[in-house]
Parts: structure tokens; C-alpha cells; sequence
DNA sequence: GTTAGTTATTGTATAAAATACACTTCTTTA
DNA sequence: TAAAGAAGTGTATTTTATACAATAACTAAC
């Protein structure tokens, strides 16, 4: 079982890195996949965008290195949420076969650490061109049987998010600069997959010291144009605010 | 910084698990840390739990049978939290000096996945003999400088810890099958740090589904014995209650 | 068998937070 | 200037959290 003798050697054959990378858009949670290379059409599948670590690299760098390999994003808050391991992971003969195409070791066992990170989506979309030409935003509901052990990866990762949205810890990543509360709100909407009332939303949001009023209004929309918001570094000060009732059934 | 081929054949040399065992003791919170076996006196340090996982075996697997191992701790529930990968995670020179001597791959990268668990202390005490010889239950505020990234490793364990009774998610092995609200109290008050009002922990505890009053009371107490609870599955029903508000300073 | 010691057990009043709910304002465009 | 469309706002009710202290039940020692 010793095989990582015909591995490059600055690679760790043991250890890879995947990356959710869920999607924001006004309305929808998509999540980022991409086309594996495929040696022949059979195999042609969808996986999270992930690779082998690098020997003397961590694992946070990893995960950013190969999100930008992959897909060019760049810059984005990556959340470790767990590590995968079973020795089944790779059971699929499409999988077999992807291993033995593209890897020097085709049969070691790899565990992969799993990252998530929620991103506004319009900003990344692969129409701009800004994405390897492979990425694609799915539909978290429609997302189809992916490569490996992917799709309990994903899953896993959803319930990451939930949390992370629970306790405050969204990424300031998700909306632009300058935000509109309705903006907000539909964020915390589709994260949760539940409407929210407007008024008790906006009361809440008065409490978070995070977001704060600018002195500015929306342009360009053919309706009252809301006023924008914005994030804020919080220092000393403990966050004692959070949307957690929102998670009690 | 191909190293592998001095390996035994069935061990993964870049990845381990370590072990974050909380015991509980009515009283205090401690941690289960090993002495490393050590060439000499200067490298004798203690350490949390772990070992290297075999290639054919789970991650959950090998945090159990390391712990096992080096514990004689067996069908503890751990729960994994965290990975740590830094290159750098052995800097110490005593760590090296360790390494060279324990293993047949001492410059192997090696990234390790962390798993936590809180025990019922009684049951594990070393001094009962059930356990190796070197394993020794050190209070929480008291643990020097630990092998390795050990010391991180636990801070990280502690935050784990508090989300899940956060969550609400104890283990049900920490106390005895039968015990009395004072002890869950105790219990909740030693991980949190901080005490609680007894009238209002027992108001809490009426709204958790998972613990029912038993028709029995405590005996051999030269006090008034009291009620004893027991922890029941709770199946469809979701745990709508927690004691998150515990949590917002 | 009385007393001292020790822990168990219980309720209420107040404060804070969550929720339910509907109309008016502002801006754009036809 | 009317219509469309989203923004914005307040109050009453319910639920939850918190602060707080006296009595009950048992054992052990005298």
C-alpha cells in the first residue's frame, strides 16, 4: 500500500481539500461545481472543486489555492467545517477510473478537508468570464449525483452554513459594499428557506452592531429606492446579538 | 520530501487524530492527556491522546482505537470538530527530538483531525486501574505547555465543547444512567464556568423532552435524597428547547 | 428524640425579547 | 397625474429570561 513513491514530491498524496462554495443571487442558493476533466464521456461528471495539498502548505492556504486554481475566485473567507476520511470514500468506477487518469497515485487513500464559504454570486458568475471555463452555479435543490463522496459533502456543508448564519457569522462577502435591508433579508430567507416578516427583521437588524446606515440611496430602480447599509468591523465588543430564534422550530 | 517508503506498509504517515477527552467529576472540568514515551528526560512531555491512522481504517475509527490504545478508553462518543494542518505545527525542538526517535517517518508532513469527547470521570479514573499507566486527568485551568500544536488543539476543544451544550447536545454518558437535577446542574455550570440559578436551571429542564423524573429517589446521602432523572430518546420530535440564552453574555 | 447540618424543592413578580399584524410614503414610468 | 412597486414604520400580545428566599426532608451527633 506504500504508493506515494511515484508522486511528485511536493505533493501530499494523503490529504486534499474541497471547497463548497454556495452562491448567493437575490433569490436563489446555488452551489459552485465543476466539470471534472474527463478521459472519455462516460466519466464526464460533476464534483466540488477541490485537490491534493501541497507539502508545505496549510490547509487554509490549500483550500484558497486550489478555489483559485479551479475556479479563479480569489479573495474569499473559507470556513473549514469538517474532514472526511472513510476509507470508501472513492467507491465508484467512475471515480476509479478519474483517479487512475489523472493522479500518480491512483490508490492512495485520501481523507480531504472540507471548506464552505457563501458568495454574492453576480460577482462571480461565469458569464462575466471571470471563472475557469468548467464552473457552474447549480441550483442547491437540483443538484444531480456528484464525483466521490461530494454530495454528502455538500449536504454536510449546508448544515455548516444554517449554523454559521445562526450565530452571526455570515460573511460580509455575500451582499455588495453598500446593501439594502430587502437584500439582507432575502439573504437570511434563502439561507434559512423561510420567509421572514419585514418589520421584525428590521428590528432585529437595529441591534446587530455590524450594520450600520449610510448617508445614501439606491439608484436606478424604478420604485422608492431604499436606503443602503453597510458592514462595520465590530473590535471589543462581544456581538450579543443574534437571529438564533429564528432556528428554534 | 518523499518519505514514506521507510513506513510500515498499513500506517498513513501524514495523517493523525488526537483526542480531547473533557472528563467531569461533579466539580471540575479536566482533560486526559498522556505522558510521552521519551528518550530522555528533557522530551518528557505531556500530550493529548493520538496516533497516526491506518490506511483502512475510518477517521472515526482510528480516534477510537488510538484512544483505546493509549487509554484503555473504550465506546466513547467522540465527536470531530476540527482539522490542523500548519506546516509548522511541529516547530519544537522537542517535538523533532521525539519524532526521530518514535517514528520510522519523522519528516513526514502530517495533519491531524481532532476529536472531542466529554466523560464521566468516576468511571475512568486512572487511579481504578482501568486505564495505562501514563494517562493522567489534568483540571482544565491547569495544563502546562502540551507536544506539539496540543495546546491549540484544546482551546479549539473547549469552544467545541461549549457549542454543543450550547446545542444541547451532551452526551448522555456524562452522568450516571439515574441523577439528580443538582448533578446536570453541576454539570452544566462546570462547562460554562459560571453559575446558574438553581430555580431557573430547574424551570429550563421541565421543557427538555429528553429528561423524565423517575419514581425513584437518592439513597445513602445523610441529606435529603433527591428525585433522580434519567435522559430518554427523544425520536420525532425536535428538541425545541435549549439553554442558548446561557450563551449571550 | 431533639437539634444541627445539609441539600432538595418550590413560585412569583419583573424585565426583556419575540411575534403577529397593515397601512402610508416615495420614486419611476406610462 | 395616475398606477405600479417596493420601502418604510409602530403597537399590542405573548413568550421567555431573570432575580430572588423560605420551607421540607433526611442524616448524624448528641
Amino acid at each position: 500500500m506504500n504508493t506515494s513513491s511515484k508522486q511528485s514530491p511536493n505533493i501530499n498524496p494523503h490529504v486534499s481539500v474541497d471547497c463548497v462554495i454556495f452562491g448567493f443571487d437575490d433569490d436563489k442558493l446555488k452551489v459552485l461545481l465543476i466539470e471534472q476533466a474527463h478521459p472519455n464521456k462516460e466519466t464526464h461528471r460533476l464534483a466540488l472543486p477541490g485537490d491534493l495539498v501541497f507539502e508545505n502548505e496549510g490547509l487554509d492556504e490549500a483550500a484558497a489555492r486550489v478555489l483559485n486554481e479551479l475556479t479563479r475566485l480569489k479573495g474569499i473567507f473559507l470556513r473549514q467545517f469538517h474532514a472526511f476520511g472513510n476509507p470508501d470514500r472513492v467507491s465508484n468506477d467512475k471515480d476509479k477510473e478519474w483517479l487512475e487518469t489523472y493522479r500518480t497515485d491512483p490508490n492512495a487513500r485520501v481523507i480531504t478537508i472540507a471548506y464552505f464559504s457563501l458568495v454574492k454570486m453576480e460577482e462571480y458568475n461565469p458569464g462575466t468570464g471571470s471563472f475557469a471555463a468548467a464552473s457552474n452555479w447549480v441550483d442547491i435543490h437540483d443538484v444531480p449525483e456528484l464525483a466521490f463522496d461530494h454530495n454528502q459533502i455538500l449536504d454536510k456543508a449546508l448544515e455548516a452554513l444554517r449554523e454559521e448564519i445562526n450565530h452571526n457569522r455570515i460573511g460580509l462577502d455575500l451582499l455588495p459594499k453598500k446593501f439594502t435591508l430587502s437584500q439582507l433579508q432575502r439573504l437570511y430567507e434563502v439561507i434559512l428557506d423561510r420567509p421572514l416578516d419585514k418589520r421584525n427583521f428590521r428590528k432585529s437588524i437595529k441591534k446587530m452592531h455590524h450594520i450600520k446606515a449610510l448617508d445614501e440611496r439606491q439608484t436606478g430602480v424604478n420604485h422608492k429606492p431604499a436606503q443602503l447599509y453597510k458592514f462595520v468591523q465590530v473590535k471589543k465588543i462581544a456581538l450579543n446579538f443574534s437571529l438564533l430564534h429564528l432556528f428554534q422550530e
